[in-house]
DNA sequence: GCGCTATATGTTGCTTGTCTACATGTAGCC
DNA sequence: GGCTACATGTAGACAAGCAACATATAGCGC
């Protein structure tokens, strides 16, 4: 998959891998990896930074943990965070039959 | 819609829409327009760099002419843009099931 | 102890594509 | 002359994703 394909739509991928549980930056590159099929190898440059993007803009909180010596920041969506999240679904379903809709398949 | 999400599929779009027939630059961005329910309003300073790196890029190529008064820049899909062109079609489906995947509905 | 891998977080700087704003010119209408 | 539609283009700003680098712990095999 090309790389800048996935502009604009990486804030949507990493709300919804935390909708239902908080997860922190390693588990959340790990989690995309499995829900796309492998498809998502995302490296860490992209993710932790657009974490810090989406807490900034009050989309996700974050609390410091310890697991095993290993600190970890693990990120949990806000209310606001929730409703960007639906937002950003519907943005998609537009987005998604308009490149569709224009590309055909005939 | 979000400004960037388009980015790295407006060529696709560019592609899909010259598939037909050649269009010049200002009729592309009708075309897109029309195509997409209005949904795509692209400004020129989006269109005309992007139709130059498609024919630096091989895969369209273009005519000078004249209507009523008014040169035109018509640009056709080239042998090389019309493969480009399945080969992002393909991408695309990957790409949307992929982002659709992960986004889920539930 | 040493090297390796997996886990875990983060930054710097590059690149590239989209956009805003600007610049230019013709045709047709009032 | 002024307005709108048609038509092409450029310069510069901005933002996001990426490669590469930097750091540190845990656990395993030797």
């Amino acid at each position: 998959m090309r790389a800048d394909a996935l502009r604009g739509h990486l804030d949507s991928l990493v709300l919804a891998v935390v909708e239902h549980e908080p997860l922190h930056g390693y588990a959340i590159i790990e989690a995309l990896q499995v829900r796309s099929g492998g498809e998502l190898e995302l490296p860490t440059g992209t993710v932790y930074p657009a974490l810090r993007r989406l807490e900034a803009a009050g989309y996700l909180t974050s609390d410091w943990d310890e697991v095993g010596g290993r600190r970890r920041r693990t990120y949990a969506l806000s209310r606001a965070g929730r409703k960007a999240l639906a937002q950003h679904r519907a943005e998609w379903r537009t987005f998604s039959s308009v490149i569709g809709g224009v590309l055909g398949e005939a």
